[in-house]
This record gives structure tokens, sequence and C-alpha cells, in this order.
DNA sequence: CACAGAATAGACAGATCGGTATACCTCTGT
DNA sequence: ACAGAGGTATACCGATCTGTCTATTCTGTG
């Protein structure tokens, strides 16, 4: 077994359900089985091995994300997929994403306020990765040019709200909510 | 000047900006220019502070919200001039709030995930004011009773949306977005 | 003026932090 | 058979953390 990856992995689900700041490097070799000097000839601070940990939640939430969407049609299915995929994240019947404790990206940038610092700019890439398989569903319902951009913002907006409402509030139906929004906002722009 | 709420106010102002587990101490007490056995007479831990600057925070910014809606009429008013007042505050247009760094008690609850956390309560206790603020204006439009609680949650959703959307993503349309599909979604639920 | 309450500065304790160093233990390829 | 890579375990370093303690100074009121 990959030593690197089970530090990664392991690092991350510490990081998602404590904290970044809340977790120390001893609590995570502990966790992982793994000795001190491994992490350390694998990663030159806990920095590194924080970015490599955002690297690998972006790779496996956005695989997982596409591979849902693109496997139905580009456009309202698409977007319907979208929203049934949060959903079913948010209820957590998505084992591969780990028990739901909001979003890690937006959790993220809740810690690493400055928006010049690294890893909120690796969070923005990744929410930018998300934005633009929203938009080839916003392009695919004909859209015009010139709104593209805007209603795709628009139906992130929604994504968003729907996981916050889910994390902070409890909501476990935010994501029905924000697609039955999503259809209702659409319709209006198509008209 | 009293020191207790100077030191929640310069707590208040290092935690939004640097989050609450990556603030000592020590600097909270250097900031402040205040001793530390002063802080140790006003609160019994770390812990009690941070509750206490969450109090501050929730107060603070209800009544800011609150004095905005209420000044004009329930209703379509209110609800545009709550977009207008999230509007405002992203883009660093109210000094009272500081300056934007996303909101807090979703901050917070990024960094005490668990539900049943204190601190995690606190943040959801707030929200519920705000939500019950909303929830007068959209009584006010007339919505049948049974729709209320989940017109009043949509809304609630967009709002969240439009800060995250400007904290993550440097959107600084985002309420204008959120509004314009507020007057959409209402239209369709009012019709 | 005198005194009580509250503030100050700062040393200190014990724990934990990120990170380094040392010594030993497996594997694996030639 | 043996060198080298990469693993383990653990002691250690200096810094920093929360929280305690002492000793001194300021301030407001009778």
């Amino acid at each position: 077994m990959d030593k690197r990856q089970q530090l990664i992995q392991t690092a991350f689900e510490l990081f998602y359900e404590h904290g970044i700041h809340a977790v120390g490097i001893n609590q995570i070799l502990q966790t992982a089985g793994v000795a001190k000097k491994t992490l350390y000839n694998h990663f030159a601070s806990k920095d590194e091995l924080i970015q490599a940990v955002v690297d690998y939640r972006d790779e496996n939430f956005y695989n997982w994300l596409a591979s849902r969407v693109d496997q139905v049609k580009p456009g309202y299915d698409g977007l319907n997929e979208l929203f049934d995929a949060v959903d079913d994240w948010i209820n957590n019947k998505v084992s591969l994403l780990t028990d739901f404790h909001g979003c890690f990206f937006i959790n993220t940038c809740a810690e690493f306020n400055d928006p010049h610092h690294p890893l909120h700019q690796q969070c923005q890439q990744h929410k930018n990765r998300v934005n633009r398989l929203i938009e080839r569903q916003i392009r695919a319902l004909g859209i015009s040019e010139s709104a593209i951009d805007y209603v795709t913002e628009s139906i992130s907006l929604l994504k968003e709200g729907a996981i916050v409402m889910a994390h902070v509030q409890g909501d476990l139906n935010s994501a029905e909510k924000a697609k039955a929004m999503a259809w209702i906002v659409l319709a209006a722009y198509l008209s």
C-alpha cells in the first residue's frame, strides 16, 4: 500500500471532520499508523500535505460529480442529475465521499480567508472546474451566449446555498429546494 | 472603556479574519492591549470568550440587518431591502460590520463541524433569528400558510448562496443574482 | 487621604505544536 | 550476498499554546 496516499486519505478525513488548524501532525500519524520520518520523506511541511489533501479531494469529488452528470444527456437531464447528486451527498448516500460535513472547499476558505492565499485559490479552482461542468449543461439548454456566465453563476449559487443550508441548518431537503428553484429560474430565462 | 467589550471586539476581528483556531490568546491580548489576568478575570477560558464573541456578532449583525429591513414595508420591500443589505455588506459598504470575510457563522460551523457542538448550535440559532425575519416578509406577501416554511427556507438558501459565492469565488454581484432569482421564484409561488 | 477593586507586566507551568535526528529493521535487485 | 531505499520507533529541539500566579500600579469613592 502507498504510504503517501494513506497519509493524504487519513489527513483528509481528519481535516474534513475537525478542521485543518485543529488537527496536528501527530494525530494524523497515529491514525494512519505511519512514522513521522515517512511523512517528511514525502512532504516538506504540513502545508505541502494540506495542498496535497485539497488536490486529492478536488480529484475525488470532481470525478464523482462529473461521472454522475456525464452519464445523462447534457442540459436538463444533466442539471437534474447535478442536484440529485448533491442531494445524495448531503444525505450520506455516497460512501466514496465520506460522511457529509459541508463542502471541504468552503470550509477550507473559512480557515484561510485571504483570497490570495494558495489554499484559498486552490479551492477557487475547484469551484471553477465544477462551474465549467454546470456551464456545459447551460449551453446545452440553448441559453443565449451573452447570458451563459450569468446563468451558470446563478445555478452555482443555488448549489452552494443548498450545501450551506444542509451543513449549518441541518436542512436535508435543501438540494431539492435548490433544484425546484433552478427549474423555475431557467424557465424564466428561456422564455 | 469596558475591557470586556474591548476583548470581545478585538477577538472577533481576529477570529473573523484568520479563523478561531488560528488565533491565540496572546495575540488577542497584545492586539487589544489588555493584560492576561484581565481576560481570565472576565472569562473562565478561551471557549467562554469564543461564545461571547459569537453572541456579540449575533447581536451586532442581526440588529443591523433587522433595522435595515424593518425600515421599509414588510413583504416585497422588506425582501428587496434584505438582498440590498447583503449586497452592501459584501461590497464593504457597511463599516459597522468590518471588512467582509464571508459569514462568521458559516465560518465558525466549518471549524466546529459537529452539529451538537455548542458553538455550532449558537450559529444555528443566529440563522434561525434571521430566518424569522425573512418569514415575516414572506407572510406579508400572502403566501399560503402551508408553504411559508418552505418558501422561507428557499429565500434563506438564496441568501446563503450569495454569501458563499462572494466569499469563495469573489463574485461581488452574487446578492444581485440572488435577488433576481428570489423575484422569479416568488412570482411562481404566488401565481 | 486612604483604601478597595481592577488593571498592569510578565514569569512560569505543563502540554502540544511542527520539524529534525538517530538507530534499527525490513524488503528488493543485481 | 550485499548495498541501498524506504520503512519504524522514539528521543529531542525550540516555539507556542492555554492557563496560573505574583507583584505592582492605577483609579474611583467615602
